[in-house]
RNA sequence: GCCAAGGUGGCGGAACGGUAUACGCGCAGGUCUCAAAAACCUGUGAGGAUAAUACCUCAUGAGGGUUCGAAUCCCUCUCUUGGCACCA
């Protein structure tokens, strides 16, 4: 029987992936060698945080589609690097480990084997022998050093401030983890505290985070989102003397505006109740004469109004102050500013609608021009003037809020200004108060600096001493800056190192002091003004006592404790050891005190994409055991051997790395740095994205890196949502991998996701839609093995009818696979993978037909058994193979054993082909030798020919009046003809065209009795009559 | 409130000035089979019309505009999803 001449196997997807999984390992195919590497190309995709069970299939999408980019870029001759890793130290993990009831470390061992496990079986293309686990040791203890160099250079600053305390998490958070007032991890509403932390100075980098924002080629939505966060604002700080009802001068008010344009029309002034003036106010002052004066002059009616007022709003919470929406509440203060412009007596008023941190804390009231500031004067009753008018030509009274114009109009009632439109208006006010010495321009910005305390366990403690003795004789690390060069001695053992680096860095020297000041441009929202320079010196007050922990003694190890449960009081757990905290003084000998705070997770994620490459840094002495000799896993014997696989997977490249007194091999990073492509997901704009870009801007300042920008390209990839939800474990629709993967294999799951809609986007998972994938992926593995079979039974079946599984592909196959070529290549390049894999999908349909045109009916079958050439099935396989990695490795595979005889192949090839036996079956790896070079990831990429994108005829649309009529067939004009045909003038062309279409009945129908006005010819597309 | 991205068949989505609904799912009918599964073939936006083909009309959130021609470009509105938010 023909037909059954070969019998078909199904894909077995498991026995295939666990064979290539091996196979590729063993060949080191995914571990490329960084040192030599000509063409490089760093493909990094954010590591997961292990918080929960395990891999997510929203963790899989991401890395997918990453990993997809990653294998075409080899393929496209590419040295490429993919690696991956675990962030598994801090809170998102500490928190599962404490809601399950299990000690961090145990969990952390734990969920390293599952993810590493699950990684292993998405077939990505990931370089397993550099790994990097954030609560490893010999990585943490970089991350520390990186905590000493910003103290160092006075990035790094400790102060007591208001912060936001999560109850749930029971530690302080930044800035950027507070989402709505609530914790970015918990969700718990957060409040405020007044404690003593450390700080990072990201405000230092603000103008450069901001400017350099314009220029990178990142998703364009996570640039708005880091601009809006930077929050820069350009104003003026208007400064106005308070008076007494009697105009007797008392004191100064200074406001921030953006619109001074509109300052004619000023009639009020309004002060957060945290204002500093309020405090003088109510006689809490220092009892200087200036608080008495200001004490005396209020009645106490007034003052206990103000009381009230003040207890009141600071009691509220932001939540609290929220729920009363656009209410304005306030309180008269008694005294009034005087406005230079016009000299009006503007009352003074105090409103918990003015933020304390936000400008000065004090707000110019122009009810006319500004909602808020209309509300406010409705509610007490104050005047409100016109000093805009807008496009609508309104001259009237503002009465009503409709009529606040904020945007833009010109100028009346304002002196000086009337009749310029506001935009310049501005400017002339801004000079104007500037001359006057009454004003002065600024700058601001809502970025603030980066707190980096936490008062948990299982993070990197903190390396800060403090001692006591030295802080009695105001010494510090400062202090002994210039003399003690121990301090100093790492820092200069690496610039001797870059500088006998062969490559020359373009500032490898770190740099002096008032150097770095230069780059400091604005920093106006530190929580101390003697930070506001943007460097920190030997008097900073804060620092007193303080010594980091010298670079030797790196990395302060995190003990295994059990009393490791966060409290309420704001003390770290590792408060209550004393043998963790007592230590002898780094300066003075005497006995000190350990920081006991952990550092922020997004300190640990703020630097890896560095460290990957240079995996393998360790010092020799080291060697075996990790940097520091420590490990977290000693404690049981299971950990200890699974941790030593993956020191000896890492240590492949040890001799590589300099003397592991550096985070990172200056060569390969500067080979391999910054990252050419990131792909992550957008919900990291304003934190991860953020910290990571100044934590390089801050070592390329210091001469560490030769790049200030750590990631040349980011791609925000979609979300996988199911049933219309995002996927959480409360809804109860989180789908995980390791299942589908069990039933369908990860290619068809890879395919699956990738397919579910365009990869920016996100996809919608659906159980029904997967098995449809499944079943392309098996009709595909039909499809390949039926053509190859075909060619090998053709010796020995010899079939009657041999013309239809001839092994040329037909005109139309070669023209279908060439489009599917172009196609694949180019939305490959754009991340179109869902229009990529359809485009497969169109080419596999192509090949169907064919093969049932060119076979008996009763023959049918979706192989298109013979009817495709073997270079053109192995051209399809390999642009198949980014998504399908293992099924293509294993046809592709096969394919060698096959054409091992094909006379068509090159010489070199059949050589890297020795041991074949020409089985058809399914064949072990091991009868024969499979090296990377022979693997299908690292063919070319396959290259279409033009000549069969040619088409000889084409379809044209005729339209009369813009509406289709009929399609005509017309012998091709493009490319070749038609550049014929504009040679003589594109009418011949038209009128061959013009006289097919218009000798369609369809078409004549609707020229009948009309005349033709005009004929829109576009060639190769459409003809158009207007009648 | 501001900023950004979106609204296309029963569903996920194609097309992004030139034949709307590619590709897939689902559904219906058929082939094969003792039967089922698998696989394959055919059909499938809505409405009208016809014995049937042909054919006609209407559909890309709503309404306007530009154009020979608009899902695509412009304006107004509306809804959804993200981000920011009493930021002066």
């Amino acid at each position: 029987m023909k037909q059954d001449a070969v019998s078909i196997e199904k894909y077995q997807h498991k026995d295939v992936e666990e064979k290539w999984r091996d196979a590729w390992e063993k060949s080191s195919l995914d571990t490329p060698d960084l040192a030599a590497a000509n063409n490089p190309f760093y493909n990094l995709m954010m590591f997961p945080y292990p918080s929960a069970e395990g891999l997510h299939v929203g963790n899989m999408y991401a890395f997918t589609g990453s990993d997809i980019y990653g294998r075409f870029k080899r393929m496209a001759g590419y040295d490429v690097f993919e690696p991956i890793g675990l962030d598994g130290f801090g809170i998102h993990s500490e928190n599962f480990a404490l809601k399950i009831g299990r000690h961090p470390m145990d969990h952390a061992k734990i969920t390293e084997k599952n993810y590493y496990n699950q990684l292993h079986n998405i077939g990505a293309m990931f370089d397993w022998t550099r790994t990097v686990e954030t609560y490893d040791p010999d990585y943490y203890r970089w991350t520390q050093w990186l905590f000493v160099q910003m103290f160092k250079h006075g990035l790094c600053y400790r102060g007591k401030a208001e912060v936001n305390w999560c109850p749930g998490c029971k530690t302080v958070l930044a800035d950027e983890q507070v989402i709505d007032n609530s914790c970015e991890r918990c969700g718990k509403t957060v409040e405020k505290r007044q404690l003593e932390q450390w700080f990072f100075k990201i405000t230092a980098y603000a103008e450069k985070l901001l400017q350099n924002s314009f220029s990178l080629d990142w998703a364009k939505k996570v640039k708005v989102a880091q601009q809006a966060w930077i929050g820069k604002k350009e104003g003026i700080n208007i400064t106005y003397p308070v008076v007494t009802d009697s105009g007797e001068k008392v004191s100064e008010v200074t406001c921030f505006t953006t619109r001074p344009d509109t300052n004619f029309g000023a009639t009020f002034v309004v002060l957060a109740p945290e204002h500093p003036f309020v405090g003088e106010l109510l006689g809490s002052g220092d009892g200087s004469s200036l608080s008495k004066r200001v004490t005396k002059q209020v009645n106490a009616v007034t003052t206990a109004q103000i009381h009230d007022y003040i207890d009141a709003s600071l009691r509220k919470t932001a939540q609290e102050r929220a729920a009363e929406g656009r209410k304005k509440t306030g309180v008269f203060t008694g005294f009034y500013c005087v406005n230079g412009l016009n000299d009006k007596k503007l009352p003074l008023y105090i409103s918990d609608f003015v933020l304390a941190d936000f400008g000065t804390g004090a707000v110019i009231g122009v009810p006319g021009h500004d909602k808020r500031d209309y509300e406010f004067a409705m509610q007490f009753d104050i005047d409100i003037e016109r000093v805009v008018i807008a496009k609508d030509g309104d001259v009237s009274p503002i009465s009503r809020i409709e009529q606040v114009q904020e945007e833009e109009g010109i100028m009346v009632n304002s002196g000086f200004l009337n009749g310029l439109p506001i935009s310049e208006a501005i400017h002339r006010m801004m000079d104007h108060l500037e001359k006057k010495g009454w004003g002065k321009r600024v700058t601001t910005y809502h970025l603030r600096d980066w707190l980096i305390s936490r008062q948990r366990y299982w993070g990197p403690p903190i390396p800060m001493i403090f001692c006591e003795a030295c802080a009695q004789k105001g010494q510090s690390w400062f202090t002994h800056r210039e003399t003690a060069e121990v301090a100093n001695e790492n820092l200069d053992s690496i610039s001797v190192s870059l500088a006998e680096d062969a490559f020359s860095y373009p500032s490898r020297q770190p740099r002096s002091q008032s150097e770095i000041e230069q780059n400091f441009i604005g920093s106006p929202r530190s929580h101390f003004d003697d930070l506001s320079i943007g460097l920190l010196d030997n008097s900073a007050h804060w620092a007193v006592g303080w010594y980091p922990v010298p670079e030797s003694d790196l990395p302060v190890v995190l003990p295994r404790i059990d009393d490791y449960k966060p409290g309420d009081d704001g003390v770290a757990p590792l408060a209550k050891h004393k043998d963790f905290y007592n230590v002898a003084c780094p300066q003075c000998g005497s006995a000190a005190r350990r920081e006991t705070d952990v550092s922020d997770t997004f300190l640990d994620s703020s630097w890896y994409f560095l460290r990957y490459p240079s995996v393998g840094n360790y010092h020799e002495g080291d060697a075996g055991t990790g940097a520091g000799s420590v490990s977290h896993f000693e404690m049981s014997a299971e950990g200890a051997s699974q941790r030593e696989d993956r020191t000896a997977r890492k240590m492949r490249h040890a001799t590589k790395a300099p003397d592991g007194s550096f985070p990172w091999d200056p060569q390969i990073t500067r080979r391999w740095l910054p990252v050419h492509m990131y792909t992550g997901g957008a919900e990291h704009s304003v934190l991860h994205l953020m910290y990571s870009r100044f934590v390089t801007m801050a070592l390329h300042d210091w001469g560490y890196i030769d790049f200030d920008e750590p990631f040349s390209t980011f791609y925000a990839h979609g979300l996988v949502i199911k049933d219309g939800a995002k996927m959480s474990k409360s809804k109860g629709n989180v789908v995980n991998p390791d299942e589908y993967i069990g039933l369908y294999g990860a290619d068809a799951l890879r395919l699956y996701l990738m397919f579910t809609g365009p990869y920016d986007q996100g996809g919608d998972f659906r159980d029904s839609a997967m098995e449809g994938m499944s079943r392309w992926v098996q009709k595909v593995w039909r499809l390949a093995i039926k053509n190859i079979s075909t060619y090998h039974a053709l010796d020995s079946l010899a079939p009657s009818d041999s013309s239809w599984h001839s092994p040329v592909s037909s005109a139309t196959v070669k023209k279908a696979l060439h489009r599917a070529i172009k196609k694949v290549g180019e939305d490959i390049e754009h991340r179109r993978y869902n229009t990529a894999i359809a485009a497969m999908m169109e080419l596999v349909n192509t090949i169907g037909e064919e093969g049932a045109r060119l076979q008996t009916p009763e023959r049918r079958s979706d192989g298109g058994q013979g009817v495709m050439g073997l270079d053109d099935i192995r051209d399809f396989l390999k642009m198949l193979a980014p998504f399908a990695p293992y099924m293509t490795e294993e046809l592709f595979q096969r394919m060698k054993s096959t054409m091992t005889n094909d006379p068509a192949l090159p010489a070199g090839r059949q050589t890297s082909m020795s041991n074949e036996n020409g089985d058809t079956k399914a064949k072990t790896v091991s009868q024969y030798t499979f090296t990377k070079s022979i693997s299908i990831h690292v063919q070319p990429w396959p290259v279409y020919d033009p000549k069969f994108l040619e088409e000889e005829t084409v379809e044209i649309a005729v339209q009369v009046n813009g509406k289709l009529r009929d399609t005509i067939v017309v012998k091709s004009h493009l490319p070749a003809m038609l550049r014929k045909a504009l040679q003589a003038g594109m009418s011949k062309v038209q009128g061959d065209v013009e006289k097919e279409a218009r000798a369609s009945e369809r078409v004549a129908r609707h020229l009948e009795g009309k005349s033709v006005k005009k004929v829109i010819f576009i060639p190769g597309k459409i003809i158009n009559f207007v009648v």
